[in-house]
RNA sequence: GGCUCUGUAGCUCAGUUGGUAGAGCGAACGACUGAAAAUCGUUAGGUCACCGGAUCGACGCCGGUCGGAGCCA
């Protein structure tokens, strides 16, 4: 069985080598297709601000797990992982190729590795949140030190949002929580990822005008579009990078200059923290995006593990 | 031209009565198991504009130079 995953930071091309990859195969008789797994461009509308690729730009080949979401939706990883793995298996079983494209990186992991999420109780949930409002993440922190010593120590004190899903799960099954990713990650089933990646300085660069051609293409028209939709009453998808902002310059509380160099910091902080969790992962097959030769490696990674499989 | 204020980390600024400096943001690095485009941690950055003086000792006092802001002519 072969499954691929086209990898990396933000703005480096994941897409578009996706594509590639899907119509090589294709080409040689070999059917693909492509499963996203960008945790913002599940969002109906959201287009500008995801850089999603067009229709056109698609060329024909199928894409899942797109465009599935209502913006007002919440969308979370467990339920991703329910489903993009059977969605896998069964276009495995039609001897199909899937790629999955896109730098979510808990995504990715939960469907790559062998993640179980244990429950959530939104009761218990909405009960933490309010009391780690209320007292601080670090009294909060020192309950979880009594009911999971060890999960305390590998979270920090002032990580009331880690704290209080800790808290959720020991409650919830009764058992310890791990609290610490496996040194070596174990798979779900062999995979091939390639990394898309360059030099920090290059990619700095690119973010930025990449920002300002969000905004040049139209992205406070979008955004003003999702009003409607519920967009300020989203939970996930009001805080997406650039939209968050746009929102913020729509109801004047940002200039537009302030808004996209916000927006360009903050897409490369997040870049940074993409680089942070991918560098773990051994497994990944770097690529330089500035190479002209990429496509070419790609294909014959990809050729390797078909070949491997 | 005169008067007043001002020049401290990449940016915005703190710095009590003189004992060679701090924060927030940013940056680099890291953690990460149901919001992950989230939530957090660690570290590195400063001849305190420049020159001179008094002092055992100055970012802090005195004098001057250069740069910025405002007010009056």
């Amino acid at each position: 069985m072969a499954l691929l995953a086209v990898v990396g930071p933000t703005g480096t091309g994941k897409s578009d080598l996706g594509i590639t990859l899907a119509q090589h195969l294709i080409d040689t008789g070999r059917p693909a297709e492509i499963i996203n797994i960008d945790a913002m461009q599940f969002y109906r509308g959201m287009d500008i601000g995801t850089a999603k690729l067009s229709l056109g730009e698609r060329a024909g080949i199928a894409h899942h797990l797109l465009d599935y979401l209502d913006v007002t939706e919440e969308s979370t990883a467990a339920h991703y992982q329910d489903l993009a793995r059977p969605l896998i298996e069964t276009l495995q079983a039609k001897g199909v190729v899937p790629i999955l494209v896109g730098g979510s990186m808990l995504y990715i992991a939960s469907v790559l590795n062998d993640f179980e999420f244990p429950g959530t109780d939104p009761a218990l949930r909405a009960e933490l949140e309010a009391e780690l409002a209320e007292v601080g993440p670090i009294t909060l922190h020192r309950r979880l030190a009594q009911l999971d010593p060890i999960a305390a120590e590998r979270i920090t004190p002032q990580n009331g949002r880690r704290t209080v899903r800790a808290i959720e799960i020991v409650t919830l099954t009764g058992k310890p929580f791990a609290a610490a990713l496996p040194e070596v990650p174990v798979e779900w089933q062999p995979s091939l990822q390639i990394g898309l990646n360059g030099p920090r300085e290059d990619l700095v660069q690119r973010l930025e005008t990449r920002v300002l051609r969000m905004w040049e293409q139209g992205l406070l028209a979008e955004v003003e579009s999702l009003i409607p939709a519920g967009l300020r009453e989203a939970k996930t998808a009001k805080r997406a990078i650039g939209y968050a902002q746009a929102l913020a310059q729509l109801d004047g509380e940002l200039a537009e200059a302030e808004a996209i160099a916000q927006t360009v910091q903050l897409t490369q902080k997040y870049a940074r923290r993409q680089m942070s969790w991918f560098r773990r992962d051994q497994r990944i097959q770097w690529l330089d995006y500035r190479d002209s030769g990429i496509q070419a490696q790609a294909i014959a990674l990809a050729e390797a593990h078909l070949a491997a499989k």
